[in-house]
DNA sequence: TATTTTTTGCAAATGATTCGCATTTTTATT
DNA sequence: AATAAAAATGCGAATCATTTGCAAAAAATA
């Protein structure tokens, strides 16, 4: 039955609903690989949609789980909500300082540490964004 | 030498750089001891400033350290600005779907992880963000 | 092929935060 | 204490990321 789904009904549903937009976002986010926001992915899409779009592309695409995202203050750009390709296991990501690229990080060090503080606190957890902030491999060793 | 600088003149630079408005802001946040946002502070201070000289003074404050803050997503609200008070340990807040409060969580879950993550990706991590979503204790309990 | 539904572009709206500027308050100088 | 200089405030306007209304274009359905 889940095979089913999978297997034949996924790849029509996923068909039907993917616009020129949406199957373009989906091809930028998993050509880069990295967390990207609206403005980042309009300049990559060299203005073949309009920002307006692009936003709702990508709304789309996250209530239907295709992506997810994370707001971020970037202390270059501000504060700016990310986008990345869903996948099974969720990523964390390390911000640089220096050249403002992220790094994934993809296993998750939280793994055990929830299910303590659920028991711990009686709370339920359903989501946790992490985000560290340093200095990336490359900067730390091209800077003195 | 740094004995006499905390016991002498870090109280004086304290009570000269605190106007009425710095003063009030750390007053409110030391008595509610969860993460508030700049409106949520306007509120609490019954009109007495500005909104704008409230995000002034919040921003003096984590300039010199008094405060840290964080940007939330909070799905009633929207995406804004925490603050706390900066204390000794820093710490993680758990927020509810449902009441849409923080609890904290005074213990990092993170503490051994990072130097692992430090070593193994060649990263200087200065800060970490780290949030839970779900429903808390008195939530939980108290919906069927 | 006609009709309904969805998506798009454009411009305008929104909402949190910041900024300019004139006024008031505080601090330093005589 | 009186005055000059510096910092803080209130108000309104600006900013910036994101959303929304609406009419036109494209796609799906009958």
């Amino acid at each position: 039955m889940i095979r089913i789904f999978i297997d034949y009904l996924l790849p029509i549903f996923y068909f039907k609903c993917m616009t020129k937009n949406r199957e373009k976002l989906l091809m930028i986010l998993n050509a880069n690989k990295v967390p990207m926001n609206a403005s980042l992915i309009y300049e990559d899409t060299k203005d073949s949609f309009d920002l307006a779009t692009i936003y709702r592309g990508l709304n789309y695409l996250e209530t239907n789980n295709y992506v997810s995202s994370f707001v971020f203050d970037c202390k270059e750009s501000g504060v700016q909500r990310y986008f990345t390709i869903k996948e099974e296991s969720h990523k964390h990501y390390m911000h640089c300082e220096k050249c403002h690229t992220f790094t994934a990080i993809p296993l998750c060090p939280l793994k055990n540490a929830l299910s303590d503080i659920e028991e711990e606190y009686g709370f339920i957890v359903d989501e946790h964004y992490l985000t560290l902030r340093g200095i990336c491999r490359h900067c730390a060793e091209t800077t003195l």
